[in-house]
DNA sequence: GCCGTTGATTTGACTGAGTCAAAACAACGG
DNA sequence: CCGTTGTTTTGACTCAGTCAAATCAACGGC
């Protein structure tokens, strides 16, 4: 699985190492990891990896294009391999946890808005906030109290 | 002006107090505020305003739904005070700058993808990222050197 | 108009994500 | 195999935002 990745970081310009090996690895199998994920599961194959030495390989394969980087309002940082295709992201409010929509309107969803004021779009992000199955029920559970306890509210902060 | 917010503050269940009213004032003045910016301003009506305190206020009026809260990837959080009519935002990537913009498709652009796995979405959030009219110009200007210092691309972190 | 309740503000210490810079290191081309 | 140059490492640091306890003031009742 680990060679696959050489001939790509060398397609755009990066050299092969273990750090960038190990974080392409992690990415793999968390399509939607933070940058603290990313570091604990590459020192599995890399122990002393540092978090400073992560966040440099991402900036890397951001750059390089081959990594991209969402940033759900009120959590750290996420990265995804998945690139060049145009979708967005579901976000549930109450555990964050995150899923790949493809948008169905097309390429580009709401890109023709009157834009005012000679503004140049060349990206429209998308992010879907709501609750995701587990949650509902945890919600739908937690309003039913057996003692008395307070109810309270789904939403997270 | 000022006793305008007050009736709108105890229509939510808040008392009116006088930082409340001067950062309420602030965000009337700059729609797109971020937290210094607020304390910055409404210490001209209130000079021992701390932060901790408008941090305190802003959330207040985001529960209240007096303000809304956007936290563009990679800045501080923005306040503005346009609630419940669904409009969107156009960020400019080099300056920062923040324009509203009425989503052109009407009241929920893109709720209706396939969501997967009983995900109930309840809020659709869409960011256009590109580039200012000024930033353009800047841009333009700077890649056309006048003495040999190195060209540097216009887009900032 | 004054007082007490209760919510708001203030103060100060703290967390956590991410950045910056300099020195040690290792991948790749010759 | 060696040197160059891009990477990693180390450690200190910044900045936005949070938390908790104590003081203070808005508002409703008298």
């Amino acid at each position: 699985m680990e060679t696959t990745w050489a001939p790509r970081l060398r397609a755009v310009g990066l050299r092969v190492t273990r750090p960038r090996l190990a974080v392409l690895d992690v990415l793999a199998d968390h399509p939607h990891a933070d940058a603290d994920t990313i570091v604990t599961g590459a020192r599995a194959q890399h122990p002393t990896l540092s978090p400073q030495t992560v966040y440099g390989v991402l900036d890397a394969l951001v750059s390089g294009g081959l990594a991209r980087r969402i940033e759900p309002a009120g959590a750290p940082a996420l990265f995804e391999l998945r690139v060049g295709d145009n979708h967005h992201h579901l976000v549930c409010r109450s555990c964050g946890a995150v899923a790949d929509v493809d948008c169905a309107v097309g390429a580009a969803p709401c890109l023709s808005p009157a834009t005012p004021a000679g503004f140049v779009v060349d990206e429209a992000e998308v992010v879907f906030w709501g609750s995701c199955r587990d949650c509902q029920v945890e919600a739908a559970a937690e309003s039913v109290p057996i003692d008395g306890h307070e109810i309270r509210g789904g939403t997270r902060a």
